[in-house]
DNA sequence: AGGTTATTTAACCTAGGGGCTAAATAAGAG
DNA sequence: CTCTTATTTAGCCCCTAGGTTAAATAACCT
């Protein structure tokens, strides 16, 4: 009966009222009230949407007087993005020039501080290199 | 009845009999038998989820004598990725890092410009501008 | 205490998902 | 044509997901 994490994570997040919530939250915490407000739907309804992204670790809820703020919870987003990152490889064609940006632009930034200032200037394009490349992202 | 596409491809991956035909064609194309050995479970059960997996997005399947072979698709991976990328900076302290680095380089540009030269030295923290930031990546 | 606001629980309904078995289709092989 | 292999379709179950309304909690206000 208990879904493992993932399946539940994806689960909650093919609703579009839940995504919808969840686009809300990227604004910032807010209250029930004020998240059932765009849907024309009750407010049962929206608590079980939130029931189920709370229980998805998608979202996380606090407590102030009776109100219930909801606000986004990084932890299963980040799950989802990981798991992603095992297909990555077959759809962003940038993933690698990204890659490289960000470990020049690092290098730049420790350059400057260290200013020790190794020149990089040679990119990476190696296939096998996915597997081993410690995530720069996650 | 018919799902919006984002809705019907996370649905498709919120199983993990799915998610594991996934990964096993992340290791390349191969036909229903194949990918149907390692489950305790009818054929026709596994062509269902396949179904589900195309209509999805997320396979597309050929046709090779008897056999239909099944390939990743990246097309739905993408947009999974992009709508992620809306969450991204909730968990993904490089892409922060990388964002301000971003806007550092742009405000430096401006400055060279306007030669009026407001000297950055604070990050962004302000709501609004999440909304207006184009995709880094994508 | 009694009232108002915010949110959840309970009980119910319906549709669809995921599984099965048996049968149908598709395409090589003899 | 017939046989075998690969895969899908057709029905049939059962259970859960997402919605409803009515009632229960929770916490503040007077």
């Amino acid at each position: 009966m208990p879904l493992d994490p993932l399946s539940s994570t994806f689960a909650a997040l093919a609703d579009p009222t839940r995504r919808a919530i969840l686009a809300r939250l990227a604004l910032g915490e807010t209250s029930v009230m004020e998240l059932a407000e765009p849907f024309d739907m009750s407010l049962p309804a929206i608590s079980k949407h939130l029931k189920v992204l709370e229980h998805a670790g998608l979202i996380s809820r606090g407590r102030e007087a009776q109100w219930r703020p909801c606000r986004i919870a990084p932890a299963s987003f980040r799950q989802v993005d990981f798991w992603l990152g095992n297909f990555r490889r077959f759809w962003d064609e940038s993933f690698n020039r990204l890659d490289g940006l960000l470990e020049e632009m690092k290098a730049e930034e420790v350059a400057k501080v260290t200013a020790k200032a190794s020149p990089r200037t040679k990119r990476k394009t190696s296939v096998d290199k996915e597997k081993q490349r410690g995530r720069t992202r996650g």
